[in-house]
DNA sequence: GTCACACTTGCATATACCTGCAAATATCAA
DNA sequence: TTGATATTTGCAGGTATATGCAAGTGTGAC
């Protein structure tokens, strides 16, 4: 009998070990994706204001944008006063990319 | 249709790498990433028919996800006779990967 | 040839997603 | 308080995606 893997039909992500497909979902949207190579650009923890200019979206648009890059652990989100400073989340998308490339590393030995 | 990016923010947008939101949207999906898992597990080239039994979705929707997993660069496929064998594309993926790590990196420096 | 096998593709349906606009909420300034 | 700023959320539209089933293509076995 073949062993198998757990099987991903709930939304459960342990299922997957340390891959989670939101994570990578997240990602999967060209503005998020350049969202998320403008915080870089950018260096700092920045406004929904500051970070609207890159993709030609409404503001509120990348409201909703950063909010489900923060619930997929890229980005922070901490609020002062009326603005809220995003920022990437270096050591969550280091882990969720190394849950990947970890099962890599296992065929290549 | 092949969906890009095209970042207009910075002095010189070429710094962020290939970010190809494809590869990222293609592994966002719970059945494909768990593909790419099972991929992995069996480590060694697999067919439809072989990775079908993971996922509990219709062969016919475990050939298509292939199929996207392929043009996203993820795995590959080599037909053999009426077999067709897909197989992880480790050295692709970790290309992929390095895109966002390398942009994770200047970030801290 | 005939048949079974492995896979792909067409079709229809249901669900999820992205978007802009407008309204609502919250905070700060005067 | 009044008003401006910053962000979030409700709504409606159009589009995209995932799925199963059935039919089609191609290959190997007999």
């Amino acid at each position: 009998m073949a062993r198998t893997i757990s099987i991903p039909l709930g939304p459960d992500p342990a299922q997957f070990g340390e891959l989670n497909p939101d994570f990578f979902k997240a990602l999967g949207d060209p503005v998020r994706l350049a969202l998320v190579a403008y915080l870089a650009h950018l260096g700092k923890p920045s406004t929904v204001t500051e970070v609207s200019g890159c993709c030609g979206v409404d503001f509120s648009g990348v409201s909703r944008h950063l909010k489900i890059l923060r619930e997929a652990g890229i980005v922070t989100a901490e609020k002062q006063g009326r603005k809220t400073y995003y920022a990437l989340d270096a050591d969550k998308i280091t882990s969720s990319l190394h849950g990947l490339s970890d099962i890599l590393e296992a065929l290549s030995k």
